[in-house]
RNA sequence: CGGGGAGUGGCGCAGCCUGGUAGCGCAUCUGUUUUGGGAACAGAGGGUCGCAGGUUCGAAUCCUGUCUCCCCGACCA
């Protein structure tokens, strides 16, 4: 067996006359069911999202996956735009001394820093290039796996005054993290994200931006990505290094595994007072800021894979697709495709001059050589939202054939469920398709992870029952507990990690506790969410 | 980093044990016939076998090193 699964290899798997259901001849060669590891990476294959790129642990965005990259980008950017937060852009090289200052951030990311020691190859004499002992640098370089102590740097210098206050700064950017093991968009060795970084002049305007931030990921996740996450606060012991508190939105992945898919933390003045970040107040006496980190990364593309991917390939929420809608022609490749063509252009015209989820509707009409059969597989599995195919019958009839990538195959045939609207009407509904879409990918997501969090267990047997061998996909558990700290809270990590569990958060807007600890007994003091996780 | 597996045309694989002309399927290209649904037939192009050394008359094959990928573990805002 290879070591990658790639699509193109086997064209199809095939089905043994079973009737309707089982008769789908589906797109993908495996099912999320039988090997979800796997299905994950035939995928990111087959919807032509990303590869392997030869380096370690570095993959190549492809354009489908790109395209959905940059809807996440424009998306999440005007949300930080809107909060008045600016962009700026930091270097990737961070001398080695910033990361001596705060020793907790320090302990955090040593282990996996990539590091510039030389500028300059030499020849090796043996037809191959080595770094040249002469070129060797005074001071390493960091090449940046988060940017906290290099804009810290800059903050110092542009806060002078409680009139500096707040200076709330975003960047895009890649960060490289040098990971002992990696998976295509999850885990990285570079990945791509923003990183928002706030200084204020007092703990409480610090905390509401480390909870603003929250709250817009969590609205980016469920209307733009229909992404249904659980916003709360991460237990002491999976804090950022150096952070005060941490807030992470949590996602349910179809396996019943937990991603966290944006994080905001509130750092104190722990980074201020490495950083020298500081400010003269209007009393004139010297303090020290409260500084914020928030970042969202490619990590969220998987995330969007391992939600709303089916044993078809992907399914793109209509606000991320890069083409909401791709028509389809029957070509022939003779002159009679003219007038087919024609018909085809003017339709798109049509669709492109309305607007869905506020903006204008992305639409490709998809003119290149090729059977539209074919065609259409390849969309399929990209997950574009809406496919029109339209061939010689339909033109005649003034009609189209349209498909909707949430609800493909027509359960009594067992073929793909082709809608006949007339080409007008199908261009009318192209709006409320896509938000239909958009919406029902967040239902049924939702109602998924709702149906795989349970409440009541009380005990680590129970816990354990739970998450047991026969069972595949569980999901979550949410329980009471003490809320330990230090030792106490190792202890607890030590017995979910028998378990291969993790505490994720404790979800904000939940009833108080009300019972006792499922780890110490103590009487609980909140409730938090115990979990697989990637 | 520990254990296991794998690198051979674009993709999936066989060949390796037992060294001797680099093969198969899919994809691609050309032609013909088809085509309202994931076409058929015929022909053609494409690989210094991950990389670097070594053994040998001769290495995809044996030996050493190294890089990359996959799975499990450890690690991981």
């Amino acid at each position: 067996m290879s070591p990658i699964r790639r699509h193109a290899s086997v064209p199809f798997p095939l089905n043994f006359g079973k009737p309707a259901m089982s008769a789908i001849r589906h797109a993908l060669n495996t099912k999320r069911e039988d090997d979800f590891a796997a299905w994950y990476q035939e995928v990111i294959s087959a919807a032509d999202m990303a590869e392997e790129s030869g380096v370690r642990g570095c993959m190549v965005i492809k354009p489908w996956g790109y395209g959905i990259w940059e809807r996440m980008q424009r998306l999440l950017d005007d949300r930080i735009k809107a909060a008045g937060v600016q962009n700026a852009y930091f270097p990737l090289f961070i001398p080695l001394a910033n990361f001596t200052r705060e020793a907790e951030h320090v302990d955090g990311f040593a282990k996996e820093m990539a590091v510039v020691t030389h500028h300059r190859l030499i020849a090796d004499g043996k037809g191959g290039l080595v770094p040249d002992p002469e070129a060797k640098l005074e001071e390493p370089l960091v090449v940046r796996p988060t940017s906290e102590t290099i804009i810290g740097d800059a903050m110092s210098r542009w806060i002078q005054s409680w009139r500096d206050l707040p200076l709330r700064l975003n960047q895009w950017a890649n960060v490289v993290r040098w990971e002992m093991r990696t998976r295509m968009f999850l885990r990285t060795s570079e990945f791509l994200w923003q990183e928002g970084h706030t200084a204020h002049a007092t703990e409480e305007e610090a905390k509401a931006e480390t909870m603003r931030a929250l709250e817009m990921y969590r609205a980016f996740a469920e209307e733009d990505v229909a992404l249904p996450v659980i916003a709360g606060e991460k237990p002491e012991n999976e804090r950022f290094p150096g952070a005060v508190e941490t807030w992470s939105i949590e996602a349910m992945m179809q396996d019943g595994k937990a991603l966290q898919a944006g994080t905001s933390h509130y750092l104190g003045t722990n980074f201020a007072q490495a950083a020298d970040i500081h400010y003269q107040n209007r009393e004139g006496r010297e303090e020290l800021c409260h500084t914020v980190s928030w970042g969202m990364s490619t990590r969220m593309v998987g995330g969007l894979i391992m939600t709303h991917g089916d044993d078809d390939g992907l399914r793109v929420p209509p606000a991320l697709a890069p083409f909401q809608v791709v028509i389809l022609p029957m070509l022939r490749d003779k002159p009679e495709d003219a007038p087919l063509l024609a018909y085809c252009e003017e339709l798109r015209a049509m669709i492109a001059g309305q607007g869905a989820l506020g903006e204008p509707v992305r639409v490709l009409h998809d003119t290149r050589p090729g059977k539209a059969a074919a065609k259409r597989w390849d969309w399929v599995r990209k997950g574009a939202p809406v496919i029109i195919e339209v061939g010689g019958r339909d033109m005649e009839n003034g009609a189209v054939s349209l498909l909707r990538r949430d609800a493909l195959w027509d359960a009594e045939t067992g073929k793909p469920a082709f809608q006949s609207p007339s080409r007008e009407v199908a261009a009318q509904s192209v709006p409320t398709i896509l938000a239909d879409i958009q919406n029902g990918l967040l239902v049924e997501a939702r109602e998924r992870r709702e149906a795989h969090i349970v409440r009541d267990i009380d005990t680590m047997e129970g816990l354990a029952a739970f998450f047991g061998e026969d069972r595949k996909y569980p999901g979550w558990v949410e329980v009471q507990w003490s809320k330990p700290t230090g030792a106490a809270l190792e202890k607890v990590v030590e017995q979910l990690k028998a378990l291969k569990l993790t505490l994720r958060n404790v979800p904000m807007h939940v009833p108080p506790a009300d019972g006792t600890c499922i780890f110490t007994g103590d009487p609980a003091v909140e409730r938090v969410f115990v979990a697989r996780a990637y």
